[in-house]
This record gives structure tokens, sequence and C-alpha cells, in this order.
DNA sequence: CCAGAATATGAGTCACCACTCATCTTGTCC
DNA sequence: GGACAAGATGAGTGGTGACTCATATTCTGG
């Protein structure tokens, strides 16, 4: 079950191809082309092909990344005690997600352009604790259930990225969202 | 500047391959092949280019309709009067978006993938004056401007489609956005 | 330092798609 | 109903992008 270690070279261009990857995906969409992210990693297409056999591979690699970063981050503020980090988690993903397409994917997954679908679960944990923490503190109405706010968060995202909302518009428009949530 | 009028074949092709078009995209997307099109409107390639010569020009077509459709219903909704007018066409809206990409298109127009900006233009004018009446009698706050509404609309729908959210949830999450348009 | 295995290379293959055009068909007007 | 222009047809063209594979290069363990 355990792949032997990959030789050193070969570690290397793999990270260099994710983060290249991510680059291309974020500005131009995942209709980029894998010569694109080949030639923005300093590698040849092949080389891309050998470590992720199709491109659905590397995106659902780029999409477990960022899942457990965006992860981690929502334990942080978890761990930090505010009883309003939701809110600043929420209005930290809007703004990353205005300038990238990957994290509009991920939070979009609906498994049918790629099988990203079981990254979220990880996610949404951490987001019910922040939920969960919000609503003792009676930040948020007692009703609000997740799925309803990571269908805000999605929507959002799609907003924000889709119809290039300006930095102003973004604010007040993620600033009415927290409001639906709070009692 | 006026064209001579079409004859009668011709003018009901162009209805078929609009039609057809407003039904392939709705299922898979912008990115469904002109070839689709024209097998599902019964008519060969050639015939939907010389309607509409370029992809985009067939897709400005169906987004000055579907433009027209939307702001005569916001129209007919101010003409009867009822100050939460704006919570109505606002569900209606997302609820026909929840299963077609092309309202998606509309809203989301940002000029960069099809010239359809200036389509918005019309709707804006309708939602404003919704949004007005919403205003006087006190169904919303006052500080809610247009943008916000457009852009809260855009979300919604976007999230809708893309995130396929089951009724109920989306539902749920339009009485949340909603809310958050009240005093 | 040297096998020999792992990895990298990039020209080539195949499929798909927007768009064209020579040819055929059909509506229109007298 | 016949002439002729408007319209329809669909095989073909050019371009792009995912993916392959024979060959060349580079690690790594001894």
């Amino acid at each position: 079950m355990s792949e032997p270690p990959l030789r050193a070279d070969a570690r290397r261009n793999r990270a260099r191809i994710l983060a290249a990857a991510v680059e291309v995906f974020d500005e131009h969409g995942t209709s980029a082309s894998t010569e694109e992210v080949a030639r923005r990693a300093g590698v040849a297409v092949g080389t891309v092909f050998r470590h992720f056999p199709t491109k659905s591979d590397l995106l659902a690699a780029i999409m477990k990344e960022l899942r457990g970063r965006l992860a981690a981050r929502a334990e942080t503020l978890a761990a930090e005690g505010d009883p309003a980090a939701l809110f600043t988690f929420f209005a930290e993903v809007v703004e990353r997600a205005a300038g990238a397409r990957t994290v509009v994917h991920l939070l979009a997954a609906d498994g049918t352009d790629v099988g990203v679908a079981p990254q979220i679960a990880g996610l949404g944990e951490a987001l019910d604790a922040l939920l969960a923490r919000a609503r003792e503190a009676g930040a948020v109405r007692a009703e609000v259930r997740l799925d309803e706010v990571i269908a805000l968060l999605t929507a959002a995202c799609h907003g924000a990225l889709a119809a290039g909302w300006t930095p102003d518009l973004r604010h007040r428009t993620v600033t009415r969202l927290l409001d639906a949530l709070r009692p």
C-alpha cells in the first residue's frame, strides 16, 4: 500500500507543479492548459502527467492541499476563542476567493467536475466548531445550520469571483451576509 | 440600418435555434458545442452560424431575450404594488437559476466571457424600482443599495447552481439572504 | 564512480470544436 | 409555375488541448 519514497528531483518537481498549477488555475480558471502549468513550473508536459495521470488528479491534489490550509485556519481561529471567529473566517475566505478560482472550486465541490466532494468533509467539521461556539455565545441565531453557512460562503465566493465585485461592494455584501446570521 | 425581413423558414429556424441553445446551455453550460445546439434544433451547423456568426453572438442573443423576460417580470411585480415584491422576484430568480446556467451567466455578466454586460442595464432599472418601493414601505433597510441586491442575487444564483443545493437548503438560504435586507 | 532504476523530455497522436464554403433546396414575387 | 435570390446543408479546415511513448537524463545504493 505504501509507495517507495520519491527521488529528490521528483519531489522537487511535484511541489513546483502544484505551486504552478495553483497560480495558473487561480488566474485563468481550470480550463487553463496543462502545457501552461508545465511551462510555469519549468518542466515538460510529460513530467506533469507522470505525477498526475489526469488533469482531474492534479485538480484533486490542489483541492486537498487547499482544504487542509483552510481547515487549519479555521482550527486556529477556533482555538483563539473569539465567539465571532466564524465571521472572521467567512470574511477571510471570501477575500481570498475574490482572486482565486480554486477556492471557489473547492467550496462548490459538487463532484461533477472533479472528484473533490469528499475534500469538504474535514473543512465542514472545523466550520461546525466555529459555528457551535458562535451559537453558544449568542453571536448567531440559534436556528442557523451548518449547511446554510456553507451555502452562504459558497455563494459569496462565487459571486465575488464571477461578477468581479469591487473591494467596496465585496465588503458591503459580506457585511450584509453576516448580518443575516446574527440574532 | 434596417434589415430586410427574414424569409419564413429562416425566422422559424432562428427561433428553433434560440430555444435549443437555451436548453443545451442550461443543461451543459456554455461549453456545450454548437453542433449539439444544431442537433437539438433539428438543423445543420451551417444554419446556426448563418444566424449567429460566432458562438458569442448566440450567447448574447439568448441573454438579451432572458434579460427582457426578467425585466418584464420585475415590472409586472412592481405594477402590482406589493411592497415586498422585491423578495418575490429574488426568490423566483434563484429558483429559476437552480436549473438554468444561462440565468447565472446573465447575472454574472462581467464582460469577460461574452459581451453581455450592457444587457444588465435594463434589468437594473426594473430592480431599482422594486427596491425603491420596498424601501419606502420600510420592507428593507434604508441603507441597502441596488448593487448589493444584485450582488446577493448573483451570489445566490451561482451558489444554487454550482453547489447543487437541494430545494430545502435553497429555500432556507434565500430566506436568510432576504432577512439580511430587512430592517 | 558505476550500473541500473527512476525520472524527465517533447514531438507526436487523437479527439473535439468553432467556423467555412461549394453545392443543393426552398420561399417569394411576378 | 418559373426565375432567382435567400437560405440550408454537411463534409472539410485549422487550431487547441489532453494524454502517450521512445529516448535521453539524472539520482542513488553499493
